[in-house]
DNA sequence: GGGAATTTTTAGCGATCACTAAATAAGAGC
DNA sequence: GCTCTTATTTAGTGATCGCTAAAAATTCCC
């Protein structure tokens, strides 16, 4: 449910609702509505995270591996009708400043990867821009599958990004 | 206020102290959150909205063009400290079904200025592919700017992104 | 089976939500 | 100044919010 309509937007009505328990049952478990919003991102993490690390494998060219990093992106995120987007990106904008600050750190896992990786593959000073446009993409293709945008034309611009990264590390490779 | 913090955590609560009247008063000037809602989002369309017709028209050349759009919407997403990222654009991704709706109709209006320059310099079959970019561009640049990123980060990948529409142009100049 | 510990529920709590009927105050016209 | 119209406030409404003390039910161990 976190998925599907992000933290604030579902109440521990709805969620006791769901889990077919009361309120009481809910804090013994869990603590608080956010100990659960945690449980529940890191359930996705583990189960229903893009796999960045293998998907940046699946190719020798820096530009093509993060092309099909998009590619995935834009796939992964329209691929569940009930769960479109990235539960992570999207509830980093939640209203609650303590859910948003728990998926940002979440966040921060998936952006590190994907830090590394361009930093073993361009120079030092494009490092910074590429990932920032990485980055970037990847919100508004997650915003954008969340507001019901099908993964055909998702694909396509996703395709599009990546002639920004081939001119990048071709600029990085001749520097 | 609903610039700053979206539809959903802004109440009439807020607004009534904010505007120093009480809420009768303000159900009876607007008839609902909602109507003042459409105001606001009114008013910043005339005063505070990218000027995307005119940036549009500072190059001949597209890509430059769409480019500075780019960075246009970088810096102005990102000059006012109070009122980061797009309000439209940010608020078609509320919680209250009603006020997305208002907010993508007055983002379809900004969407069609964009599509219709894309149409006069784009080969037909790469029109699409290359709005849903820009437009999912402009989407992550407008949440990376709510999130507190700096306008220098944001134009750093702005003009990243800029390589991806030459690309898209020079193919269709040739096609 | 009985008692203690654990789990779950009942029955709320104080606060906030968007909104409104009725009363009061202010403004306009004579 | 008086009366009528308009604007604003007072004093709420019913609903939902995240959460909890106390009571009841269930489980576990002897």
């Amino acid at each position: 449910m976190f998925h599907a309509r992000g933290y604030d937007a579902v109440g521990v009505a709805d969620l006791t609702a769901a889990l077919d328990i009361k309120p009481p049952s809910l804090y013994a478990a869990y603590g608080s509505k956010l100990g659960l919003f945690e449980r529940a991102l890191q359930s996705y993490v583990e189960t229903d995270f893009l796999p960045v690390g293998e998907i940046l494998a699946t190719d020798a060219d820096p530009a093509r591996a993060l092309t099909n990093l998009f590619v995935a992106a834009a796939r992964h995120y329209t691929r569940n009708p009930e769960r479109r987007g990235c539960m992570i990106t999207e509830a980093m904008r939640a209203d609650d400043a303590e859910a948003a600050a728990v998926a940002s750190a979440f966040g921060e896992r998936g952006s590190k990867i994907i830090h590394d990786y361009i930093v073993a593959h361009a120079s030092p000073e494009a490092v910074d821009r590429i990932l920032d446009y990485v980055l970037v993409n990847l919100r508004g293709l997650s915003s954008f599958a969340c507001l019901g945008h099908t993964a055909e034309k998702l694909v396509g611009c996703s395709e599009v990004a990546g002639g920004a990264l081939k001119a990048e590390f071709a600029a990085s490779a001749a520097g």
